[in-house]
DNA sequence: ACCTGAACACCGTTCAAGT
DNA sequence: ACCTGAACACCGTTCAAGT
């Protein structure tokens, strides 16, 4: 009668867990609801009844991404105070995650970007809005368009960084180097003297 | 009796052809073998001929993509001596293309790196060997590792405005000016002092 | 509310057969 | 050498039915 132990209520979670490791091995391409399902131990229509197509369950996991990947930044900035150590923790937090689960982030940040749901959405702006506080200034009056534009830069330099590594044109270490060496660059820039503190 | 009119010899670059269009408008995940047999008016087995499986066929697509970027990056390149305007010639050519085909981009830079067959290595060395030609000092007593971590780093920027756009995140215009402003702060840097001429 | 299981259309892949 | 068409296993999606 333990027939199926598992799930009075937490097959969703259980999906998305598994979900995450097959994504991790076998990329968005390996993922299916049918071996999903199968791997919970339950009839291929049971997912139907927490995600009403594939892409939900797409849209779900990048959003899960989105919020570990938030905590992980929040974990970067406890007790840093000092800028540069600061977005040193940063950018290697976000660098690793994103060479980690790069399957991952490829459903975060979509080549063909689909119409985002709410739920996604709104944790995508949790990320961002923690970036801000990570790197933006603590004066008022510092100029907003150059701090703007150098968060921008900063995180498209990480996400290209992460991508070199991740398709493979260069190794992990060579990867921590380049966070450092762009890190220091781009804090040595007149951009950065206008932007942050 | 022109019941096939075409492919006496040319199906693989009309599959090819229809591909990247297809691509374009529905990413990866809308691109089947079948299908493009379909609109190529041919039986469902006939890709077969010319590409073992589906895997190969995006093998092929990769390539393409390498030789189509590094021949817009040689045009970039046509008649230009200033560096300045080199290298924003250069990177407008990268982020244009990787914006306009970012689903052909995901084939040519994998999240889940798959061994990647000879000949889409090679148009992939092609491409840098391009790329280094632009950005390389003419003087041969330059920092060869400065230079190397300069290349790696502007190509990552590039890379990462690109997504940025791509997914959505930013749009058009605004990636336009962070690839200008980018392109002032890394040549303004001392890093690119010891790195180009 | 959640899960089962049959049904349907689609896909990749294989393969014998045609030209 | 290139293409056809049947066959097989797999998939997403829908839906009536069970509990």
């Amino acid at each position: 009668m333990t027939e199926r132990p598992f799930h009075h209520g937490s097959l969703r979670t259980a999906l998305l867990d598994e979900a995450v490791l097959v994504l991790r091995e076998s990329g968005v391409h390996g993922l299916s609801l049918r071996d999903l399902a199968r791997r919970a131990g339950v009839s291929h229509g049971a997912p139907r009844s927490h995600f009403v197509d594939r892409q939900a369950l797409l849209d779900a996991l990048a959003e899960t991404g989105f919020r570990r990947l938030t905590s992980r930044v929040e974990l970067a900035l406890a007790g840093q105070d000092d800028v540069r150590h600061r977005f040193l923790r940063v950018a290697h937090a976000y660098v690793d995650f994103a060479i980690d689960d790069a399957a991952l982030m490829d459903l975060m940040f979509p080549a063909s970007p689909s119409p985002r749901s709410s739920t996604v959405a709104a944790a995508a702006r949790d990320l961002f809005a923690t970036l801000d506080g990570a790197m933006g200034s603590r004066r008022a009056d510092t100029d907003e368009v150059a701090r703007e534009t150098f968060e921008m830069l900063f995180a498209a330099t990480m996400q290209g960084i992460a991508t070199l590594v991740a398709s493979n044109r260069i190794d992990r270490a060579r990867g921590d180097r380049l966070v450092d060496e762009a890190t220091e660059m781009m804090l040595g820039s007149t951009l950065a003297t206008t932007a942050v503190t």
